[in-house]
DNA sequence: TAAAATCTACCAACCGTTTGGTATAATTGA
DNA sequence: TCAATTATACCAAACGGTTGGTAGATTTTA
């Protein structure tokens, strides 16, 4: 057997900053197979076809996030507000370095019509990301609250992030985050001066 | 075979139609013809290209939020309260009905790298949008927090519609305008108790 | 009849995918 | 141990179909 140079990571990896820079529709195979060093036609030895290679694209990314970021959001060894800054802090890595951010909302708006087995992997990530969130709003706030809080937070965010690569202003996101950071703490006060008032 | 004719708002009307659900690679030069009743090689009577179609869409859509929304923001028959919530009732009529809210973020994001020449285009959009609407908070901010707070607002409407379309939830934007409304209410407040103590 | 509008027919280039085949490395059997 | 076998990795070429775009004939309107 050839040794196997492209471990599907490898593969995995390289497919996701072809797609990202050039959407789903305008990525062709060539482009996917020439990212990893192959011509058009070796990508099918890994590949079944450049739908299944989005959609594992796709997975792959959403567990990473569940794992690496949302993860944060259930650490016992920190405090809620630990917790969140945490998050921030991750997200905001992601978002203006590594650059997937946005990849959820750009596939996600391309491909709701065109593609609708990509709709429920990003609706998962955005389902698990609010979900996490709120557990930890759960904190300060009643349930139906935090939920919509959690809602509005991931909304503002990815907004922000949007506005940011639009008009290429990276302030957005800093100052989103912030402004996260300092309403969380304002929460934390309200519910402390409410227990003291009851 | 004139038959009755095929004016340019119709053309651009029917061409936004087709780019909105499709995205601009998603989309052909077939799709676009026959969205207007004609055959592939009509359509090129009355355009020189596909991409050239899709920035007069662009710029026609500009034009026309400058023009019929953007523009309340300046109107001196309203209070600048009245003028923020008829901006936000039409936003919303044009995000949830009109479908054509988020259309400017689904061609940025999917064209900002193959498409330069459909970036600035999006941008003045967003540059027109947010220069509105700092105008208004103008009247309760000075004017560094005014442009803020508007780049602020923007981005959590878009982000708003965007995880409307995304999770189909239809009562983001709902609260996201409610929220906006109330804000600009509570720094009205707060800008006359400062002048009463000054 | 002149001009405008629409048709049909056709490009070359590219699309995602399949095929036939070759080189190479790991495994197997003697 | 070492050839025979087998599985892998890759390539060049081609597939049928679609792409954006063009040319020229035909029809309509005025």
């Amino acid at each position: 057997m050839a040794k196997p140079k492209l471990d599907r990571k490898t593969l995995l990896k390289n497919s996701l900053s072809v797609f990202k820079s050039r959407g789903y529709h305008g990525t062709s195979v060539n482009d996917l197979a020439a990212a990893s060093g192959l011509l058009k036609g070796s990508i099918y030895h890994y590949i079944e076809s450049k739908e299944s290679l989005m959609l594992e694209v796709l997975n792959a990314l959403r567990d990473h996030y569940v794992v690496k970021v949302f993860s944060k959001c259930h650490d016992e060894n920190l405090t809620p507000y630990e917790r969140l800054k945490e998050l921030s802090i991750r997200a905001e890595e992601i978002f203006t370095f590594e650059e997937t951010g946005d990849f959820f909302v750009n596939i996600g708006l391309e491909t709701t019509n065109s593609n609708p087995s990509f709709a429920k992997v990003i609706q998962d990530f955005f389902k698990d990301w609010i979900g996490s969130l709120s557990d930890l709003y759960r904190h300060v706030l009643d349930e139906q609250d935090a939920i919509v809080q959690a809602e509005r937070v991931v909304a503002e965010l990815e907004g922000s992030v949007i506005m940011m690569k639009i008009l290429g202003d990276v302030n957005y996101l800093k100052r989103s985050s912030v402004r996260v950071l300092n309403e969380f703490k304002e929460l934390e006060k309200n519910k402390i001066s409410k227990v003291y008032n009851d």
